[in-house]
DNA sequence: CGATACATGTAAGAAGTTACATGATTGT
DNA sequence: ACAATCATGTAACTTCTTACATGTATCG
């Protein structure tokens, strides 16, 4: 039956829990913030926020005053933040790496006031480990790579490790600064 | 007429232009290098062929040997190439930035033996300006957000604005090596 | 002889892109 | 009056995903 939640249903119950939108204002986020791109096109979003309406995960209220445009103002329901929830405590694998970063990145940034911060300090070690052996991972193929078939394949293959590496860093200083230095050794 | 060619597209097009492969090839190279997040389905990849051969950028020839199974081994056609090497020609811009970083990653690997390396140079130094303007905009952005709003949210930010300034550097690095260093003034 | 790897495809469905279509309100 | 912005949607098309379907060769 209800059929599954895609990334882009992911981002707009995660803006819509931040605050209720119409389907417009979702769209000028898409356009005007470079956090993740999505498409601000009105064919990818009503259509996505339909489908949620129609799960139960938001609500749409339309908004008629006098010299005032009808207009949609789109609520996520405790059903759609049960979803959402349910989204950002999924534990992290190898499969996420390897699809990129940034949906990875985006349950971050959502996790404020959804998870507790022993939660959202779990995922960041999580990020940690995943990343690591994926950067072993990368090392080992740039080992075994034939050197002299492509150069730039091979400085290709750098940078995504180096990309990785950048991730680990941040990973460990958000930690660091989530957790108040217990530098004595406790429990 | 001609439809334009995916990513995936190009993906085959700089595979098959290293050298001729089958589609089982083409599946397994997706499947066991970490490189492009690909799909190693068949259903992604034997239609993605399909398009290319009656676009006349690939051509497929069957192989029929006693104790062998059939296979159709796919080369690139000089239009094929045509195609291939506008697409590395064409200029960088912010939307390719936006987009994100594989597509121009996947496009650097292919580069060698089809590209000058002054083409090479210019297009890391296309990127790093790109990368750099971007990374300006999105400290704008993380200057302008609103501190109470997301915590997460802000350090996602950061992480981006991190993982663009490791690619910047390494961009600045693969110049220099691929630009002997000729320190005092020549021509 | 059975499992695994080789090898190629199709079919149904979901989702996104692009373009079209409409209309109200605000600012100049 | 006109343009820009607000505001919502639909339609055609392409592509990808998932699952199904088939069959050969090799290895143990």
């Amino acid at each position: 039956m209800s059929r599954q939640i895609t990334t882009l249903g992911y981002a707009l119950l995660g803006l819509l829990h931040q605050k209720p939108c119409t389907g417009y204002d979702l769209r000028k986020i898409f356009a005007e913030t470079p956090f993740m791109s999505f498409s601000e096109s009105p064919g990818s979003i009503y259509p996505a926020l339909r489908r949620l309406e129609e799960k139960g995960d938001v609500r749409g209220r339309i908004q008629q005053g006098s010299g005032m445009r009808r207009r949609k103002v789109f609520r996520i329901t405790p059903a759609g933040l049960g979803e959402l929830k349910e989204w950002l405590e999924k534990p992290v694998g190898r499969d996420d790496v390897i699809r990129g970063t940034e949906e990875l990145m985006l349950r971050f940034a959502f996790m404020d006031q959804i998870l507790s911060r022993a939660q959202i300090v779990g995922f960041l070690k999580a990020l940690d480990v995943e990343f690591s052996s994926y950067v072993a991972l990368l090392k080992e193929h740039l080992a075994s790579f034939p050197g002299d078939v492509s150069l730039t394949g091979r400085a290709a293959l750098e940078s995504g490790i180096e990309s990785y590496q950048a991730r680990i860093g941040w990973t460990r200083r958000v930690v660091a600064m989530l957790q108040p230095s217990r530098t004595r050794g406790e429990s």
